[in-house]
DNA sequence: CAGCGAGATCAAAACGATTCAAGTGGGTTA
DNA sequence: TAACCCACTTGAATCGTTTTGATCTCGCTG
């Protein structure tokens, strides 16, 4: 009675149930996939057959044939930040609804990994990726141009006309979220990046300097730490390392929020008062921002939707015709205020 | 000079490297797979022509030779919730060293959702599964079991021995969140569940009520209050709810820490003190508890390690010997006392 | 010098599906 | 009656890889 096989068995394939419904294997291919060429007798034939033996085709026979797997790649920087889950299930929603499946990868920010998710990409044939790359991640797409694979840029703005992209402008991001500290009257201000490897990074430094322009304040208004990760962890240290200087800076601009998350743990255990002694701006809105100790001023992106973006061109550049364009879309970022930068008056 | 392909071509085949180093396609083969049946030179004249040409083996065709993939399927039940990234993560770790991939989906606690990935997962012939199932999964399953896929549950005691499980003893979390409420003196305790067809809900249930059996305090000390979904959505709403019950409940114990999350969120917005006039247990301790407006006590579930175990599991049975022995490997949660449950005295 | 074994290479079959051209058989038309 | 058409079904080729057993070439031994 077990449904289990015989484990040195392949399983049911099309021949068996061929052989079930006593027809071609052409025609079980047919019934599945062309149902209008048979009669409806010999139809319902086949799938009673393929009811009764639960076959279920081999997929990867289906992409051997076909030369392309229904599957598109997307290899994202850490999937333990709510940042780009969101971004992934965006992407996910969206390919869903064109059939597509997603595989989702996380290249921890490592060259290492990247370049090998990106050549299992390649082994796989997926129909497209969508990547969110390091600083050099040229080269290690190369392993998908040469194989025909599009892909798009997530979080990212393609340099030249390489590929489509789907970014949030980051330089604005940086100066709304500076501008809005200086407004506050800091003076003192210190940015905690993630490692300048990043084009994030950078952009966003170039944004807080931008603001400082703007409020006629010189560029030492803003010091750059620069962080190994974007984690929480990586924010714990930050904030022991900026309790620890003198004087303190009174406003504090992180990368993202989990950087700012962690800072703020360590801030708050060591009794200093947020906003009134440092005022904290984070990056992204994750939904943890707004739950926080002291609910964070975020910068906020449109996560979901990039998502879902990246999928669409993606998708339309793989149907396209021979003259395809590549796009770079581009989602202003939004100043979410909350108490954790209101410093009172 | 563009690396890209002509778009109808198929691509480097095993044929074209074997071509351009003037040897067969099994010779190409080997200095791949068994280079030590190579003498030097030939091996060497391959690889170069591989390097040259950019070749990469076509994933499907070799699955489709050996009948099965280097894959695992993970199914989670929501990819937002940080637990299930904790378990995903440490799962893929263990599945790279063993040289296995893992494909992650999410079925967003919906049948449909879990039967179509399921299939999914029959279709690329996965060689082993780990899957968070909801309620109903038996019968889903039944598809994996007919093609000889091994499984293993994630966070759910396997019912008899149908196969191995990893799961924490939700009765004992339960109690441990339910005591501590009691404990602090709390008598009027609403237990916000996700839904009862989970059977996590129903065990942390279980222990709630067990937890009133050893305090000697009658089971009506403890109200239950369904949620739909178990994420901060469903907290906030839930939030209200509580804040119209009169007499509100001094203490809340919820399903999962987004719950409570959200719960935190509303109850913080509507005045209303945690822990003094509410206190709040939650559940997972997930990095963000300890970082929320008001930290959170909760019930901690080692995450990572749930997902290598299962691994580990999955690929002896995978590499097992006719006779395997299922396993259930049972975890136990740890209370973490934080602020959002310790009344003043 | 015949015979042998080892080492290196290869031809061909197999995996499971899809597709296309060709075949079948029954009915209609010229 | 022959020619044709239509609806349905099928044989065979194909995709890219791995593997098995055969072949081929040496150099060595007896």
């Amino acid at each position: 009675m077990s449904d289990r096989p015989d484990s040195r068995s392949r399983g049911v394939s099309i021949k068996d149930v061929a052989r079930a419904a006593d027809v071609s294997v052409a025609t079980v291919s047919n019934a599945l996939n062309h149902p209008e060429l048979l009669s409806a007798d010999t139809h319902a034939r086949v799938m009673r057959a393929v009811e009764k033996l639960g076959y279920v085709r081999s997929e990867s026979a289906r992409q051997l044939r076909a030369g392309q797997s229904r599957m598109l790649g997307l290899l994202v920087l850490d999937m333990r930040n709510p940042f780009f889950v969101g971004m992934a299930h965006g992407a996910e929603q969206a390919a869903r609804a064109d059939g597509l499946g997603v595989m989702l990868c996380d290249s921890s920010q490592e060259l290492a990994a990247e370049e090998f998710y990106l050549g299992l990409f390649a082994e796989q044939r997926v129909r497209g990726a969508l990547v969110t790359p390091t600083d050099s991640s040229t080269t290690s797409l190369s392993v998908l141009r040469r194989h025909g694979i599009p892909y798009v840029f997530l979080d990212r703005v393609a340099s030249g006309d390489e590929a489509c992209s789907v970014s949030v402008d980051d330089v604005t991001g940086g100066r709304l979220a500076v501008g809005h500290l200086l407004e506050q009257g800091h003076r003192d201000i210190a940015y905690l990046s993630g490692p300048m490897s990043l084009p994030q990074c950078r952009d966003r430094r170039t944004g807080a300097l931008q603001a400082c322009d703007e409020a006629g304040v010189d560029h030492d208004a803003v010091t750059v730490v620069e962080t190994e990760c974007l984690d929480v962890d990586a924010g714990r240290d930050a904030g022991s390392r900026l309790l620890g200087r003198s004087p303190r800076p009174t406003g504090v601009f992180c990368a993202n929020d989990l950087i700012a998350l962690g800072v703020l743990q360590t801030l708050v255990a060591a009794g200093v008062a947020v906003p009134d002694d440092i005022a904290l701006v984070g990056y992204d809105d994750i939904d943890f921002a707004a739950a926080a100790a002291v609910p964070l001023t975020s910068v906020r992106q449109p996560a979901a939707q990039m998502g879902a973006t990246a999928t669409e061109l993606l998708v339309r550049e793989i149907a396209g015709d021979e003259q395809h364009v590549h796009e770079n879309v581009e989602f202003a970022p939004e100043l979410v205020v909350r108490r954790s930068s209101i410093t009172r008056h």
